[in-house]
DNA sequence: CCTAAAAAGATAGAAAATGTCTTTTTAGGG
DNA sequence: CCCTAAAAAGACATTTTCTATCTTTTTAGG
């Protein structure tokens, strides 16, 4: 249960791969895919998510390539995980109250909005420069 | 992402029913799943999952049913959840080490862990009994 | 223009989720 | 010893999600 995709996997192996190379310079996407061990035809629909959510920048062309959107000490690991498995929803009633018809009464609704925070948490408190520090 | 399955919910709804019953009477399944609005085949896979972990024992032919295999304080959320979605692993590399191949130098791999011990804790802090509770 | 690279969209196989149906086992009661 | 009630077990079917791949289009440099 809980588990992340392997496109949340690969995301995270490409995106951490990123914010350890040189910050001004783009890196082709064949080669973030070859050094990470992800299909790159895979890895491009995950960057180009990120791209979305301006977690990468995108150059198009002769010389294109993704360098990170911002620096890697203001990218958490959770805006990573949502930006491709989408919002940390632990439970159906969670994201959508409506959902749940037993919210009024429902005794088990608050402990998924506990989990939902400590996951978050957990996530939001790691950044891009921490996962990529050597050592 | 990390969302519970129907099959999670459904499992919580009928054993939280249960909990809620009188404690020496045997329940139908029917008479659950009807309650609880779940399709009653599906619900019967899972309460013979229950049964196999102790959750609830089961009587079979006439008469039979279902009860708490263990009083309602004694049977933490944790417990049902894993019964039917198995272990809280938020990534691959948390359960079985082996395969992350990575896991002398990936600091993602504490983040992981802290995520599951987060998520667990939750879940083993709530019992059967506060979440039969009316009110 | 020509080439390099990402963006976008269509497609396809595999796996998991969500049930359903049938047959078998167990137990009680007449 | 049968008959019926109920759960157990296993096979099957449908839908959705995951995990890609392939093709075409757009963008930009030289």
């Amino acid at each position: 249960m809980m588990e992340l995709t392997r496109k949340g996997e690969y995301a995270i192996r490409g995106i951490v791969y990123l914010a350890g190379r040189p910050i001004d310079k783009v890196c082709l996407l064949s080669d973030i895919a070859a050094a990470v061990d992800v299909p790159p035809t895979f890895l491009a629909k995950i960057f180009q998510q990120f791209s979305k959510m301006g977690l990468v920048k995108s150059f198009r062309g002769t010389g294109g390539g993704f360098m990170l959107g911002r620096p890697p000490e203001k990218i958490t690991l959770l805006e990573v995980v949502e930006a491709v498995e989408g919002p940390i929803i632990p439970n159906r009633c969670v994201g959508t109250p409506a959902d749940c018809e037993r919210s009024g009464t429902c005794n088990v609704h608050p402990v998924w909005m506990r989990v939902q925070e400590e996951v978050r948490g957990a996530l939001a408190g790691v950044t891009l420069k921490e996962l990529a520090a050597e050592e």
